[in-house]
RNA sequence: GCGCCCGUAGCUCAGUGGAUAGAGCGUCAGGUUGCGGACCUGAAGGUCGUGGGUUCGAGUCCCGCCGGGCGCGCCA
């Protein structure tokens, strides 16, 4: 890889530098005051406006700085304005080729070409990289989501978790974080049992337990039983519910973890509920409480102190019958998390599960972690409908349409987009027969599509000896070049904030707005003209670097960039 | 009752406290003698649930109310 003197960080960057700089310069040459210790100075920060008349970039510090300086806003816009107009691009030269004050305080800020067409130049050299960037604070991430009990094949009701987790990941490894996936599982509770018994039950032609499962992967694993197992569950059925069960749920985890590859998500590591006790985790976690005076006794229960943190009641860790809760292996996990070198916990929980998130935060804080470290993204619900009607999701009365169902319907693209675009916070109504119907205009294949086409002018482009010929200088020539590089060189901004937001929604508009500007510009440029050779160069330097950006912003979420479609 | 989340165009959803609130789908009207028409251009469509407050500036922050979802176990 060839390194170059080309600005790496994203051009918001460079330029809420500049403006740091430009301060400091206002200050020093008296134009501003200095700034009093005690005051109540705003962060210094730079937008992208919404309306192009108000340039590349904004910056609204001349409205902040207005109280505390006691002077007009547009006095003070002016004065960063005049050493804004100084500011140096990287590469040398100036980084802005208009600085412009509006009112009411507004400082409007147009990138010269010379520092847009570095960073084509940049994408086109090293393309691989384009679109990842350097974090501040860099995250040792463990990321753990789905944690769906091999009970039963997953469902759509599993879909957003599992594509969310992914997609989390997926931008925190672009934002300059690590990122390890992490899938935890019972496979010693009451479900795996009652797993065992129903296959036992109805290998013996017998009803099945009421608490039991009855869905059609039941029966397949009858059928698949070993013989060895098979004669175990004639001889004792009871003994039997618990190795079949075993069995069974290894089984159904195999198809679970075959499931996801298909999704496209793979995890690092597939930690069991009961290792956790085995390996004394939880023991130690409770003893490190009880240490820190957080543990008590009553009514033959032990119990966390989870009021002295703000809960509002205090927690069940041993039943009284001495069994541990669900809460004492949580309580051991982060400790065993945290022993692994991992110094930020995200867990992706359902919303139904947004009770247990104070108590666990609680429980790290009083074992001595960074509460902040421990993180919980609740994804709101998805109501599956089919028609209007709304599908039932149990997993033990065997109703419920699997994951690998709805991929066969919609496919992997296509959901990946759909969930991607959507805040996970927010809940969403999910028409299955709709997604059939309209899956030719998701809006994914928009953007696939630019992909294609710009593959396709590329072919056309080398069929015509401009293989190799591609030169970045002058690119900007016309209104659509210009309008067309200033979309693709936000990319690595855009994967800034999703990091930040720990969203992917920024992502597909991004994407979506980016198609639209190269189909505007395939409109009025023509890119392929031999009698333009020089042109020609340089309007392939701009296809190209699209076709990396759309690329890349597609594999951050997962999705296919086609050659043709 | 208490707590958390949500309420933006006909539908599905975007919108780090900034300037004239956007996209896709749907509806209506147009566009091919040239690199992919799965594309492009335009129009209609909004009291951002509601009432206050903070702010130079609120869809965004705070409080109340209305409506919807989810929690409030020695279940997982």
């Amino acid at each position: 890889m060839t390194t170059t003197a080309i600005p790496h960080r994203p051009l918001r960057a460079l330029a809420r530098d500049a403006l740091r700089g430009a301060w400091d310069r206002a200050v020093a040459s008296g134009a501003l005051p200095p700034t009093k210790p005690d005051t109540d100075l705003p962060a210094i920060e730079v937008e992208r406006p919404a309306n192009p008349a108000h340039g590349d970039i904004a910056t609204s510090l001349g409205l902040k700085l207005a109280r505390p300086y006691r002077r007009a806003p547009l006095e003070i816009a002016r004065a960063l304005a005049a050493e804004l107009e100084r500011a140096e691009a990287p590469g040398g030269g100036t980084l802005f080729a208009s600085v412009e004050v509006a009112p009411p305080g507004f400082v409007n800020l147009r990138f010269a070409d010379a520092a847009l067409e570095a960073v084509v130049a940049a994408v086109l050299d090293q393309p691989a990289g384009w679109g990842r960037v350097h974090a501040a604070k860099p995250l040792k991430a463990n990321v753990e989501f789905v944690s769906a009990n091999p009970t039963g094949p997953l469902h759509i009701g599993n879909a957003r978790g599992a594509f969310v987790g992914d997609l989390l990941c997926r931008v925190l490894e672009a934002g300059g974080h690590h990122a390890t996936r992490e899938y935890y599982f019972n496979d010693f509770g009451a479900q795996v049992r009652n797993l065992g018994a129903s296959v036992v039950a109805i290998r013996a032609g017998q009803a099945v337990p009421e608490d039991g499962y009855r869905g059609a992967y039941v029966h397949d694993l009858v059928a698949a039983l070993p013989s060895d197992l098979a004669a175990e569950a004639d001889r004792d059925p009871d003994a039997a519910s618990w190795t079949v069960g075993r069995w069974a749920s290894e089984q159904v985890r195999r198809g679970i973890e075959a499931s996801l590859a298909h999704l496209g998500v793979h995890f690092d590591v597939w930690k069991t509920e009961s290792s956790l006790h085995d390996e004394g985790w939880v023991a130690r976690a409770v003893a490190r409480l009880r240490e820190s005076g957080h543990v008590y006794e009553e009514g033959g229960a032990t119990w966390f102190r989870s009021t002295a943190f703000g809960d509002d009641k205090d927690r069940v860790i041993y039943k009284s019958n001495g069994d541990p809760t669900y809460f004492a292996a949580d309580i051991g996990y982060v400790t065993e998390k945290f022993s692994r070198g991992f110094d930020h916990l995200v867990y992706i929980w359902g919303a139904d599960h947004h009770g247990t998130v104070a108590r666990l935060q609680n429980a790290a804080q009083a074992m001595g972690f960074d509460r902040a470290a421990v993180e919980v993204l609740l994804i709101a619900w998805v109501r599956f409908v089919r028609d209007g009607v709304e599908a039932s999701m149990s997993k033990r009365a065997g109703e419920f349409i699997t994951l690998d169902e709805l991929l066969a319907e919609i496919g992997v693209d296509s959901a990946r987009w759909f969930f991607a675009s959507r805040a996970p916070t927010t809940g969403i109504d999910f028409d299955i027969e709709l997604a059939k119907r309209q899956s030719n205009e998701n809006p994914v294949y928009y953007v696939q599509y630019a992909h294609a086409r710009i593959a396709s002018i590329l072919r056309k482009a080398a069929e015509n000896g401009f293989e190799r010929a591609i030169d970045v200088r002058g690119a900007l020539a016309g209104a659509s070049e210009a309008a067309l590089v200033r979309a693709l060189v936000r990319f690595p901004e855009v994967v800034e904030d999703a990091a930040a937001a720990r969203e992917t929604q920024g992502v597909t508009t991004f994407a979506t707005d980016l198609a639209t500007t190269f189909h505007a510009f395939y409109r009025d440029a023509r890119v392929i003209d031999p009698d333009e050779p020089e042109r020609t160069r340089a309007r392939l330097a701009l296809v190209r670097a699209t076709q990396v950006t759309l690329a890349n912003a597609l594999a951050l979420l997962g999705i296919s960039a086609p050659e043709s479609m």
